[in-house]
DNA sequence: TGGCGCCGTAGAGATCGCGTTAAGAGGGCT
DNA sequence: AGCCCTCTTAACGCGATCTCTACGGCGCCA
Protein backbone atom coordinates (compact mmCIF):
# COMPACT_ATOMS: atom_id res chain seq x y z
CA UNK A 1 0.00 0.00 0.00
CA UNK A 2 1.27 3.01 -0.83
CA UNK A 3 1.46 5.54 1.70
CA UNK A 4 0.06 9.25 0.60
CA UNK A 5 0.79 12.32 2.96
CA UNK A 6 -1.49 15.58 2.71
CA UNK A 7 -0.70 18.49 4.33
CA UNK A 8 -3.80 21.13 3.94
CA UNK A 9 -5.38 23.17 6.38
CA UNK A 10 -8.67 22.93 4.78
CA UNK A 11 -11.19 20.25 6.85
CA UNK A 12 -13.76 19.17 4.09
CA UNK A 13 -10.87 19.31 1.42
CA UNK A 14 -8.92 17.08 3.11
CA UNK A 15 -11.89 15.25 4.24
CA UNK A 16 -12.86 14.58 0.45
CA UNK A 17 -9.27 13.72 -0.96
CA UNK A 18 -8.99 11.31 2.30
CA UNK A 19 -11.93 9.49 0.91
CA UNK A 20 -11.06 9.48 -2.74
CA UNK A 21 -7.35 8.63 -2.01
CA UNK A 22 -8.24 5.53 0.24
CA UNK A 23 -10.81 4.22 -2.16
CA UNK A 24 -7.90 4.50 -4.79
CA UNK A 25 -5.54 2.18 -2.59
CA UNK A 26 -3.78 5.18 -0.75
CA UNK A 27 -2.81 4.69 2.92
CA UNK A 28 -3.36 8.12 3.86
CA UNK A 29 -1.62 10.50 6.71
CA UNK A 30 -2.67 14.31 6.58
CA UNK A 31 -1.35 17.77 8.56
CA UNK A 32 -2.92 21.00 9.03
CA UNK A 33 0.35 22.95 9.05
CA UNK A 34 3.98 23.27 7.86
CA UNK A 35 5.16 22.33 11.20
CA UNK A 36 3.41 19.19 11.33
CA UNK A 37 3.80 18.23 8.19
CA UNK A 38 7.34 18.42 8.42
CA UNK A 39 7.17 16.23 11.63
CA UNK A 40 5.20 13.51 9.26
CA UNK A 41 7.11 13.23 6.55
CA UNK A 42 10.07 12.66 8.86
CA UNK A 43 7.38 9.91 11.27
CA UNK A 44 5.74 7.66 8.50
CA UNK A 45 7.41 8.45 5.81
CA UNK A 46 5.54 8.80 2.86
CA UNK A 47 5.97 7.72 -0.78
CA UNK A 48 4.82 10.59 -1.70
CA UNK A 49 3.61 13.96 -0.64
CA UNK A 50 0.70 16.25 -1.79
CA UNK A 51 1.65 20.04 -0.33
CA UNK A 52 -0.93 23.04 -0.50
CA UNK A 53 0.97 25.95 -0.29
CA UNK A 54 -1.41 28.23 1.56
CA UNK A 55 -0.85 26.72 4.83
CA UNK A 56 -1.54 28.96 8.23
CA UNK A 57 1.82 28.87 10.00
CA UNK A 58 4.39 28.92 7.58
CA UNK A 59 4.72 30.07 4.29
CA UNK A 60 4.29 26.50 1.87
CA UNK A 61 7.13 27.24 -0.42
CA UNK A 62 9.64 27.18 3.18
CA UNK A 63 8.11 23.92 3.66
CA UNK A 64 9.39 22.40 0.54
CA UNK A 65 12.52 23.57 1.00
CA UNK A 66 13.42 22.75 4.19
CA UNK A 67 11.89 19.29 2.88
CA UNK A 68 14.51 19.25 0.51
CA UNK A 69 17.17 19.51 2.67
CA UNK A 70 17.30 16.30 3.53
CA UNK A 71 14.81 14.15 1.43
CA UNK A 72 13.47 13.46 -2.29
CA UNK A 73 10.47 11.95 -1.55
CA UNK A 74 7.86 13.24 -4.25
CA UNK A 75 6.20 16.21 -3.79
CA UNK A 76 2.94 17.79 -5.73
CA UNK A 77 1.98 20.89 -5.03
CA UNK A 78 -1.53 21.96 -4.50
CA UNK A 79 -1.71 26.15 -5.21
CA UNK A 80 -4.60 28.62 -5.74
CA UNK A 81 -2.06 31.01 -7.22
CA UNK A 82 -1.80 30.77 -11.37
CA UNK A 83 1.02 33.03 -11.58
CA UNK A 84 3.98 31.94 -13.41
CA UNK A 85 6.94 33.08 -11.20
CA UNK A 86 4.86 30.78 -7.91
CA UNK A 87 5.06 27.83 -10.12
CA UNK A 88 8.38 28.66 -11.21
CA UNK A 89 9.49 28.77 -7.78
CA UNK A 90 7.78 26.14 -6.33
CA UNK A 91 8.78 23.65 -9.17
CA UNK A 92 12.91 24.75 -8.88
CA UNK A 93 12.35 24.04 -5.08
CA UNK A 94 12.36 20.78 -5.54
CA UNK A 95 8.70 20.42 -6.37
CA UNK A 96 7.57 17.35 -8.58
CA UNK A 97 4.37 18.83 -10.03
CA UNK A 98 2.22 22.06 -9.42
CA UNK A 99 -1.40 21.50 -10.03
CA UNK A 100 -3.22 24.86 -9.68
CA UNK A 101 -6.82 25.35 -7.81
CA UNK A 102 -9.53 24.51 -9.40
CA UNK A 103 -8.76 20.98 -10.31
CA UNK A 104 -10.51 17.68 -10.62
CA UNK A 105 -9.89 15.13 -8.62
CA UNK A 106 -9.36 12.64 -11.57
CA UNK A 107 -6.47 15.15 -12.74
CA UNK A 108 -4.78 15.18 -9.53
CA UNK A 109 -4.69 11.28 -9.08
CA UNK A 110 -3.52 11.08 -12.41
CA UNK A 111 -0.57 13.20 -11.40
CA UNK A 112 0.27 11.33 -8.16
CA UNK A 113 0.10 8.17 -10.62
CA UNK A 114 2.57 9.56 -12.78
CA UNK A 115 4.46 10.80 -10.36
CA UNK A 116 5.17 7.89 -8.45
CA UNK A 117 5.84 5.85 -12.03
CA UNK A 118 8.94 7.49 -12.26
CA UNK A 119 10.05 6.21 -8.49
CA UNK A 120 12.17 3.48 -9.05
CA UNK A 121 10.57 1.74 -5.92
CA UNK A 122 7.19 2.27 -6.73
CA UNK A 123 5.95 -0.48 -8.32
CA UNK A 124 8.91 -2.79 -9.26
CA UNK A 125 8.84 -5.77 -7.09
CA UNK A 126 12.16 -6.88 -6.00
CA UNK A 127 13.63 -9.08 -8.68
CA UNK A 128 15.99 -11.22 -6.75
CA UNK A 129 15.00 -14.56 -4.99
CA UNK A 130 17.66 -15.90 -3.10
CA UNK A 131 17.40 -19.99 -1.47
CA UNK A 132 20.45 -22.01 0.27
CA UNK A 133 21.39 -23.23 -2.73
CA UNK A 134 21.38 -20.51 -5.76
CA UNK A 135 20.30 -16.94 -6.42
CA UNK A 136 18.01 -15.86 -9.30
CA UNK A 137 18.08 -12.49 -10.33
CA UNK A 138 14.91 -11.86 -12.50
CA UNK A 139 15.70 -8.29 -13.87
CA UNK A 140 19.25 -9.45 -15.01
CA UNK A 141 18.17 -12.50 -16.00
CA UNK A 142 20.89 -15.04 -14.13
CA UNK A 143 21.02 -17.68 -11.67
CA UNK A 144 23.86 -18.23 -10.06
CA UNK A 145 25.13 -21.42 -7.75
CA UNK A 146 27.97 -20.85 -5.37
CA UNK A 147 28.65 -18.00 -6.38
CA UNK A 148 28.96 -18.95 -10.33
CA UNK A 149 26.66 -18.04 -13.20
CA UNK A 150 24.82 -20.53 -14.74
CA UNK A 151 23.77 -20.63 -18.18
CA UNK A 152 20.16 -21.42 -19.16
CA UNK A 153 18.50 -22.06 -22.20
CA UNK A 154 15.42 -19.75 -23.38
CA UNK A 155 13.06 -22.52 -22.63
CA UNK A 156 14.32 -23.22 -18.73
CA UNK A 157 14.54 -19.86 -17.97
CA UNK A 158 10.90 -19.30 -18.75
CA UNK A 159 9.55 -22.29 -16.73
CA UNK A 160 11.92 -21.38 -13.90
CA UNK A 161 10.58 -17.90 -14.08
CA UNK A 162 6.58 -18.79 -14.14
CA UNK A 163 7.43 -20.84 -11.40
CA UNK A 164 9.62 -18.11 -9.43
CA UNK A 165 6.98 -15.44 -10.27
CA UNK A 166 4.40 -17.72 -8.71
CA UNK A 167 6.73 -18.65 -5.79
CA UNK A 168 5.08 -21.18 -3.04
CA UNK A 169 1.89 -21.24 -4.70
CA UNK A 170 1.23 -24.56 -7.21
CA UNK A 171 1.73 -24.05 -10.28
CA UNK A 172 -0.73 -26.59 -12.69
CA UNK A 173 0.44 -28.02 -15.94
CA UNK A 174 -1.68 -26.81 -17.87
CA UNK A 175 -0.83 -23.19 -17.00
CA UNK A 176 2.76 -23.70 -17.26
CA UNK A 177 2.84 -25.13 -20.81
CA UNK A 178 0.54 -21.94 -21.93
CA UNK A 179 2.52 -19.44 -20.60
CA UNK A 180 5.94 -21.23 -21.85
CA UNK A 181 4.98 -23.26 -25.18
CA UNK A 182 1.74 -21.35 -25.85
CA UNK A 183 -2.29 -21.19 -24.98
CA UNK A 184 -2.45 -24.47 -27.70
CA UNK A 185 -0.02 -26.77 -25.08
CA UNK A 186 -2.29 -28.35 -22.64
CA UNK A 187 -1.56 -31.88 -22.46
CA UNK A 188 2.20 -32.26 -23.97
CA UNK A 189 3.59 -33.22 -20.05
CA UNK A 190 6.47 -34.46 -21.42
CA UNK A 191 7.95 -31.79 -21.91
CA UNK A 192 7.58 -30.44 -18.06
CA UNK A 193 8.96 -33.74 -17.17
CA UNK A 194 11.93 -32.89 -19.46
CA UNK A 195 13.15 -29.32 -18.51
CA UNK A 196 12.00 -29.84 -14.79
CA UNK A 197 14.94 -32.19 -14.75
CA UNK A 198 16.85 -29.55 -16.62
CA UNK A 199 16.46 -26.97 -13.80
CA UNK A 200 16.88 -29.66 -11.31
CA UNK A 201 20.04 -31.14 -12.27
CA UNK A 202 21.48 -27.64 -13.03
CA UNK A 203 20.04 -26.04 -9.76
CA UNK A 204 19.34 -28.44 -6.78
CA UNK A 205 22.14 -29.59 -4.90
CA UNK A 206 20.88 -33.15 -4.82
CA UNK A 207 18.91 -33.32 -8.51
CA UNK A 208 17.39 -36.93 -7.09
CA UNK A 209 15.88 -35.02 -4.25
CA UNK A 210 14.61 -31.58 -4.98
CA UNK A 211 14.01 -29.34 -2.11
CA UNK A 212 13.12 -26.22 -4.35
CA UNK A 213 11.15 -27.63 -7.42
CA UNK A 214 8.62 -29.61 -6.04
CA UNK A 215 6.39 -31.92 -7.81
CA UNK A 216 2.87 -32.35 -6.97
CA UNK A 217 1.42 -35.46 -8.71
CA UNK A 218 -1.54 -34.90 -11.00
CA UNK A 219 -1.14 -31.51 -10.13
CA UNK A 220 1.83 -29.32 -11.18
CA UNK A 221 4.71 -28.16 -9.82
CA UNK A 222 5.87 -25.51 -7.19
CA UNK A 223 9.14 -23.50 -6.51
CA UNK A 224 10.10 -22.94 -2.84
CA UNK A 225 12.47 -21.02 -1.30
CA UNK B 1 24.63 19.57 -22.89
CA UNK B 2 20.89 18.51 -22.41
CA UNK B 3 19.44 16.83 -25.70
CA UNK B 4 15.58 17.92 -26.42
CA UNK B 5 13.53 17.03 -28.91
CA UNK B 6 10.68 19.25 -30.05
CA UNK B 7 7.62 17.67 -31.88
CA UNK B 8 5.12 20.25 -32.45
CA UNK B 9 3.82 21.45 -36.35
CA UNK B 10 3.71 25.37 -35.21
CA UNK B 11 6.71 26.93 -36.96
CA UNK B 12 6.54 30.08 -35.24
CA UNK B 13 6.27 28.48 -31.87
CA UNK B 14 9.07 25.65 -32.55
CA UNK B 15 11.19 29.29 -33.15
CA UNK B 16 10.22 30.72 -30.35
CA UNK B 17 10.81 27.44 -28.28
CA UNK B 18 14.31 26.80 -30.18
CA UNK B 19 15.43 30.29 -29.44
CA UNK B 20 14.32 29.88 -25.56
CA UNK B 21 15.61 26.38 -25.14
CA UNK B 22 19.09 27.11 -26.77
CA UNK B 23 19.35 30.15 -24.71
CA UNK B 24 18.98 28.11 -21.47
CA UNK B 25 21.81 25.10 -22.45
CA UNK B 26 19.66 22.75 -23.65
CA UNK B 27 20.31 21.25 -27.50
CA UNK B 28 17.21 21.09 -29.25
CA UNK B 29 15.88 18.73 -32.55
CA UNK B 30 12.48 19.30 -33.66
CA UNK B 31 9.89 17.32 -35.74
CA UNK B 32 6.57 18.90 -37.49
CA UNK B 33 4.66 14.93 -37.45
CA UNK B 34 4.43 12.59 -35.43
CA UNK B 35 6.11 9.48 -37.74
CA UNK B 36 9.33 12.30 -38.26
CA UNK B 37 9.30 12.69 -34.13
CA UNK B 38 8.95 9.07 -33.04
CA UNK B 39 11.56 8.14 -36.24
CA UNK B 40 14.10 11.48 -33.93
CA UNK B 41 13.62 10.01 -30.63
CA UNK B 42 15.64 6.64 -31.84
CA UNK B 43 18.12 8.29 -33.88
CA UNK B 44 18.89 11.49 -31.91
CA UNK B 45 18.20 9.47 -28.29
CA UNK B 46 17.05 12.71 -26.48
CA UNK B 47 17.01 13.06 -22.56
CA UNK B 48 13.53 14.58 -22.90
CA UNK B 49 10.60 14.96 -25.42
CA UNK B 50 8.33 18.00 -25.47
CA UNK B 51 5.11 16.74 -27.29
CA UNK B 52 2.13 18.80 -28.76
CA UNK B 53 -1.16 16.43 -29.12
CA UNK B 54 -2.44 18.48 -31.97
CA UNK B 55 0.25 17.06 -34.83
CA UNK B 56 -0.91 17.09 -38.65
CA UNK B 57 -0.40 13.27 -39.69
CA UNK B 58 -1.46 11.60 -36.23
CA UNK B 59 -2.84 11.54 -32.91
CA UNK B 60 -0.56 12.70 -30.33
CA UNK B 61 -1.66 10.35 -27.77
CA UNK B 62 -0.48 7.01 -30.20
CA UNK B 63 2.96 8.87 -30.63
CA UNK B 64 3.07 8.76 -27.01
CA UNK B 65 1.69 5.15 -26.76
CA UNK B 66 3.94 4.41 -29.62
CA UNK B 67 7.35 5.66 -27.75
CA UNK B 68 6.12 3.65 -24.29
CA UNK B 69 6.56 0.46 -26.37
CA UNK B 70 10.03 0.82 -25.83
CA UNK B 71 11.66 3.98 -23.92
CA UNK B 72 11.29 5.61 -21.15
CA UNK B 73 12.19 9.16 -21.74
CA UNK B 74 10.56 11.86 -20.58
CA UNK B 75 8.06 13.02 -22.05
CA UNK B 76 5.88 16.48 -21.48
CA UNK B 77 2.93 16.68 -23.58
CA UNK B 78 1.53 20.29 -24.67
CA UNK B 79 -1.76 20.35 -25.39
CA UNK B 80 -4.69 23.16 -25.79
CA UNK B 81 -7.21 21.03 -24.23
CA UNK B 82 -7.66 21.86 -20.79
CA UNK B 83 -10.52 18.86 -20.46
CA UNK B 84 -9.52 16.34 -17.59
CA UNK B 85 -9.92 13.50 -19.16
CA UNK B 86 -7.29 14.44 -21.79
CA UNK B 87 -4.82 15.18 -19.32
CA UNK B 88 -6.35 11.53 -17.39
CA UNK B 89 -5.78 9.89 -20.50
CA UNK B 90 -2.02 11.37 -21.56
CA UNK B 91 -0.77 10.99 -17.83
CA UNK B 92 -1.96 7.42 -17.83
CA UNK B 93 -0.27 6.59 -21.88
CA UNK B 94 2.75 7.72 -19.70
CA UNK B 95 3.16 11.41 -20.23
CA UNK B 96 5.90 13.05 -17.29
CA UNK B 97 3.70 15.78 -17.48
CA UNK B 98 0.92 17.59 -19.20
CA UNK B 99 0.67 21.91 -19.70
CA UNK B 100 -2.31 23.52 -21.25
CA UNK B 101 -1.56 26.05 -23.78
CA UNK B 102 -1.55 29.37 -23.40
CA UNK B 103 1.32 28.72 -21.33
CA UNK B 104 4.51 30.63 -19.99
CA UNK B 105 7.96 30.00 -21.26
CA UNK B 106 9.30 30.01 -18.15
CA UNK B 107 6.72 27.64 -16.49
CA UNK B 108 7.44 25.33 -19.47
CA UNK B 109 11.68 25.48 -18.94
CA UNK B 110 10.37 24.83 -14.89
CA UNK B 111 9.01 22.17 -15.67
CA UNK B 112 11.75 20.40 -17.94
CA UNK B 113 13.60 21.42 -15.04
CA UNK B 114 11.79 19.51 -12.57
CA UNK B 115 11.06 16.38 -15.05
CA UNK B 116 15.01 16.13 -15.92
CA UNK B 117 15.71 16.64 -11.79
CA UNK B 118 13.65 13.25 -11.40
CA UNK B 119 15.34 11.63 -13.88
CA UNK B 120 16.35 7.84 -13.09
CA UNK B 121 20.13 7.63 -12.57
CA UNK B 122 20.25 11.65 -11.66
CA UNK B 123 22.93 10.66 -8.97
CA UNK B 124 23.96 7.02 -10.12
CA UNK B 125 25.87 8.09 -12.73
CA UNK B 126 28.91 6.29 -13.42
CA UNK B 127 30.37 7.78 -16.60
CA UNK B 128 33.31 5.47 -16.59
CA UNK B 129 33.48 1.51 -17.10
CA UNK B 130 36.45 -0.19 -16.99
CA UNK B 131 37.30 -3.70 -17.08
CA UNK B 132 40.87 -5.66 -16.97
CA UNK B 133 41.23 -5.22 -21.24
CA UNK B 134 39.89 -1.87 -22.00
CA UNK B 135 38.30 1.66 -20.59
CA UNK B 136 35.15 3.24 -21.57
CA UNK B 137 34.45 6.57 -21.00
CA UNK B 138 30.59 7.37 -21.53
CA UNK B 139 30.69 10.86 -21.49
CA UNK B 140 33.51 11.23 -23.54
CA UNK B 141 32.30 8.38 -26.26
CA UNK B 142 35.91 7.26 -26.06
CA UNK B 143 37.54 3.66 -25.47
CA UNK B 144 41.13 2.84 -25.07
CA UNK B 145 42.41 -0.46 -24.82
CA UNK B 146 46.01 -0.75 -23.28
CA UNK B 147 45.57 3.13 -23.05
CA UNK B 148 45.05 3.41 -26.87
CA UNK B 149 42.20 5.04 -28.16
CA UNK B 150 39.86 2.76 -30.24
CA UNK B 151 37.90 4.03 -33.07
CA UNK B 152 34.25 2.61 -33.13
CA UNK B 153 31.41 3.49 -35.73
CA UNK B 154 28.24 5.14 -34.64
CA UNK B 155 26.62 2.19 -34.54
CA UNK B 156 29.14 0.36 -32.47
CA UNK B 157 29.04 3.07 -30.00
CA UNK B 158 25.57 2.74 -29.62
CA UNK B 159 25.16 -1.02 -28.95
CA UNK B 160 28.23 -0.54 -26.52
CA UNK B 161 26.30 1.96 -24.85
CA UNK B 162 23.00 0.04 -24.50
CA UNK B 163 24.72 -2.74 -23.22
CA UNK B 164 27.28 -0.90 -20.74
CA UNK B 165 24.04 1.01 -19.12
CA UNK B 166 22.33 -2.03 -18.50
CA UNK B 167 25.81 -3.71 -16.94
CA UNK B 168 25.64 -7.31 -15.62
CA UNK B 169 22.06 -6.94 -17.12
CA UNK B 170 20.90 -9.52 -19.64
CA UNK B 171 19.21 -7.48 -22.80
CA UNK B 172 17.16 -9.01 -25.06
CA UNK B 173 17.73 -9.40 -28.75
CA UNK B 174 14.39 -7.15 -29.64
CA UNK B 175 15.41 -4.22 -27.06
CA UNK B 176 18.75 -3.97 -28.25
CA UNK B 177 17.28 -3.32 -31.66
CA UNK B 178 14.92 -1.16 -30.72
CA UNK B 179 16.94 1.12 -28.85
CA UNK B 180 19.82 1.40 -31.47
CA UNK B 181 17.96 1.07 -34.59
CA UNK B 182 14.44 2.13 -33.56
CA UNK B 183 10.79 0.74 -32.62
CA UNK B 184 10.37 -0.69 -35.77
CA UNK B 185 13.30 -3.00 -35.64
CA UNK B 186 12.32 -6.27 -33.97
CA UNK B 187 13.68 -9.53 -35.52
CA UNK B 188 16.77 -8.40 -37.48
CA UNK B 189 18.99 -10.24 -35.70
CA UNK B 190 21.83 -10.50 -38.31
CA UNK B 191 22.43 -6.89 -37.20
CA UNK B 192 23.15 -7.84 -33.88
CA UNK B 193 25.59 -10.59 -34.95
CA UNK B 194 27.40 -8.45 -37.10
CA UNK B 195 27.84 -5.59 -34.84
CA UNK B 196 28.73 -7.79 -31.79
CA UNK B 197 31.52 -9.33 -33.71
CA UNK B 198 32.88 -5.68 -34.26
CA UNK B 199 32.79 -4.67 -30.80
CA UNK B 200 34.89 -8.04 -29.89
CA UNK B 201 36.95 -7.96 -32.70
CA UNK B 202 38.31 -4.60 -31.30
CA UNK B 203 37.84 -4.72 -27.32
CA UNK B 204 37.83 -7.92 -26.62
CA UNK B 205 41.42 -9.16 -26.13
CA UNK B 206 40.55 -13.20 -27.09
CA UNK B 207 37.53 -12.34 -29.63
CA UNK B 208 36.28 -16.00 -30.17
CA UNK B 209 36.36 -16.29 -26.65
CA UNK B 210 34.75 -13.20 -25.64
CA UNK B 211 34.45 -12.73 -21.63
CA UNK B 212 33.08 -9.24 -21.46
CA UNK B 213 30.16 -9.23 -24.27
CA UNK B 214 28.08 -12.19 -23.51
CA UNK B 215 25.80 -14.02 -25.84
CA UNK B 216 22.79 -15.47 -24.19
CA UNK B 217 21.56 -17.81 -26.77
CA UNK B 218 17.95 -16.87 -28.17
CA UNK B 219 17.76 -14.66 -25.19
CA UNK B 220 20.28 -11.76 -25.88
CA UNK B 221 23.74 -10.30 -25.10
CA UNK B 222 24.91 -9.03 -21.89
CA UNK B 223 28.22 -7.04 -21.30
CA UNK B 224 29.98 -7.98 -17.78
CA UNK B 225 33.13 -6.08 -16.75
C1' DT C 1 0.34 -59.10 -5.81
C1' DG C 2 -0.40 -57.31 -10.20
C1' DG C 3 -1.96 -53.53 -12.97
C1' DC C 4 -2.08 -48.77 -13.90
C1' DG C 5 -0.99 -44.05 -13.90
C1' DC C 6 2.46 -40.68 -13.28
C1' DC C 7 7.03 -39.32 -13.09
C1' DG C 8 12.24 -39.11 -13.96
C1' DT C 9 15.97 -40.13 -17.10
C1' DA C 10 18.39 -40.91 -21.31
C1' DG C 11 19.00 -40.29 -25.99
C1' DA C 12 18.32 -39.48 -31.14
C1' DG C 13 17.17 -36.61 -34.90
C1' DA C 14 15.79 -32.23 -36.76
C1' DT C 15 15.91 -27.57 -36.30
C1' DC C 16 17.48 -23.24 -34.69
C1' DG C 17 20.68 -19.71 -33.52
C1' DC C 18 25.17 -17.82 -33.64
C1' DG C 19 29.84 -16.43 -35.44
C1' DT C 20 32.18 -15.42 -39.39
C1' DT C 21 33.17 -13.66 -43.84
C1' DA C 22 32.39 -11.06 -47.74
C1' DA C 23 30.14 -8.41 -51.22
C1' DG C 24 27.16 -4.62 -52.62
C1' DA C 25 24.76 -0.10 -51.63
C1' DG C 26 24.68 4.37 -49.92
C1' DG C 27 26.60 8.73 -48.29
C1' DG C 28 30.00 12.12 -47.10
C1' DC C 29 34.43 14.25 -48.00
C1' DT C 30 38.24 15.82 -50.81
C1' DA D 1 34.05 12.27 -59.94
C1' DG D 2 36.52 9.19 -57.09
C1' DC D 3 37.58 7.37 -52.66
C1' DC D 4 36.65 5.67 -48.21
C1' DC D 5 33.86 4.54 -44.41
C1' DT D 6 29.77 2.54 -42.84
C1' DC D 7 25.68 -0.05 -42.99
C1' DT D 8 22.95 -3.73 -44.82
C1' DT D 9 22.33 -8.27 -46.44
C1' DA D 10 23.35 -13.05 -47.77
C1' DA D 11 25.58 -17.51 -47.23
C1' DC D 12 27.88 -21.20 -44.76
C1' DG D 13 29.27 -24.35 -41.02
C1' DC D 14 28.94 -25.72 -36.43
C1' DG D 15 27.28 -26.32 -31.99
C1' DA D 16 23.32 -25.88 -28.98
C1' DT D 17 18.60 -26.53 -28.27
C1' DC D 18 14.04 -28.37 -28.84
C1' DT D 19 10.95 -32.01 -29.71
C1' DC D 20 9.63 -36.55 -29.27
C1' DT D 21 10.15 -41.51 -28.07
C1' DA D 22 11.39 -45.21 -25.13
C1' DC D 23 12.14 -47.34 -20.78
C1' DG D 24 12.30 -48.09 -15.86
C1' DG D 25 10.79 -46.85 -11.12
C1' DC D 26 7.49 -45.62 -7.72
C1' DG D 27 3.12 -45.29 -5.36
C1' DC D 28 -1.79 -46.23 -5.30
C1' DC D 29 -5.66 -49.27 -5.43
C1' DA D 30 -8.28 -53.24 -6.04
Amino acid sequence: MTRLLLIDDEAPFVRAMRVSLTAMGYEVTSASTGAAGLAKVATTVPEIVVLDLGLPDMDGLDVLKQLRTWTEVPVIVLSARHRDDAKVAALDAGADDYVTKPFSMDELLARIRATLRRRPGGAVEDPIVETDAFRIDLAAKQVTVNGEAVRLTPTEWNVLEVLVRNQGKLVSQRQLLQEVWGPQYTTETEYLRVYLAALRRKLEPTPSQPRHFITEPGMGYRFVA
